[in-house]
DNA sequence: GATTGTGAAAGCGTTCACAGCC
DNA sequence: GGCTGTGAACGCTTTCACAATC
């Protein structure tokens, strides 16, 4: 279930404008989804929600959170300390969330020693060392494409089993191990795509006007 | 369709190792999909393959290319120079994908003037004038959670179209305003989710196994 | 009266399987 | 013989609609 993290977010907003309790319309107005959807979601955790009243903001966040294992941190280990490595690191969103970096390896010797956002770049031959004191379950590629099925082997060897990739390739894992891919570049070409589209558009309508107001005898 | 970025990527890939043709077997393979959708989502461009033979990887990356608008660059501005703002300018992945980046603001004051990536930090006020004058269409949302619906209003009063949003929040826009949301927190969730459901698993085992040992009079 | 929880219907994307073509 | 292009079958997700409940 992709969404429950999204509600999750939504019911914590509503929480901190002091809102106890939510109906699924409303939920679903916040997120811009079919309120059906909203309560065939939430059913799938149980009866959690009142006929008649809704769903208590604070249980139902607690609900959530349980399901997703949110419960305690997970610490992440970055493999990669590039431009990328060192902006995920550097930007302190994931402790924030959730996700404290308890570790950033490279390749590179040169980089060994240097610190980012607080945390030590080690050798990705310590990777394993790193997972297993730590008890670390999720690994981030920040590598180039080329480098991303090393960094995604070193990291299921460590005993890595959740791997978000950044990198612009196809990765390939063991089963029971989790991948998800978050490529920059792909969200921009799909926009790019709309962009497309839509200046295609205004040229075909471009195209029709000029002739239909020449017909019509209108010069300027 | 969003798998054609991932197509082009996997093409260009190949192209650089000196594939000159491929089959939609071979292209599934690498990305880790059925042959049968390679085939429907190609189709999509028009019949560009040869029967018995494959597709050619270059007229295909042109092709690709052409559909998804990336026969020019595209600059893109970035609102909110904050941590995540100064990762993703500072990080040249933008540009060398093609969408430089063509102006960074913030409603900050103390921020403005300041070099992120090679490019100054304007006033979120100056928006407008960025955008117009760089025929900018597509904007990136990297400013808090709170801050990123007035984002998204500011960008769209400039002429932006096409919005990226790394803010963990949902922004509402005008029909014809393309959107795509990017959350870290909620990729690392579900990857949380993974991990819990997996821990569950594994102390399901365990209790099974307990008992089902004693029953046989097992000790240690 | 209001809202949830959920079978049933509708819609959509994926996969199969094979005709058509090189 | 090999591979593409595509109609048809399938399965999954979304939406509807309403009985059950407060």
């Amino acid at each position: 279930m992709a969404r429950l993290p999204v509600y999750l977010q939504l019911l914590s907003d509503q929480f901190d404008a002091g809102c106890s309790n939510i109906s699924s319309e409303e939920l679903a107005e916040l997120g811009g989804v079919n309120a059906a959807k909203v309560r065939k979601d939430l059913s799938y955790l149980g009866s959690y929600g009142t006929r008649g009243v809704g769903y208590d903001v604070e249980f139902l966040m607690f609900q959530i959170k349980r399901e997703l294992g949110l419960t305690h941190e997970w610490e992440v280990v970055i493999v990669g300390a590039g431009h990328l490595g060192q902006a995920l690191a550097g930007y302190g969103g994931f402790g924030e969330r959730g996700f404290p970096v308890g570790g950033i390896v490279d390749v590179d010797p040169d980089k060994v020693g240097t610190i980012i956002g607080g945390v030590r770049v080690q050798h990705v031959d310590d990777l394993a060392h790193i997972v297993q004191s730590r008890d670390i379950a999720i690994g981030v590629i920040a590598a180039p494409g080329a480098a991303a099925q090393d960094a995604a082997d070193a990291l299921v060897a460590a005993g890595v089993t959740s791997i978000l990739n950044f990198a612009p390739s196809v990765i390939s894992t063991p089963h029971g191990v989790s991948v998800r891919k978050v490529d920059l570049a792909v969200e921009l070409q799909i926009l790019s795509y709309h962009e497309q589209r839509r200046a295609n558009a205004r040229r075909a309508a471009k195209l029709r006007s000029v002739p239909a107001r020449q017909a019509r005898g209108a010069s300027a």
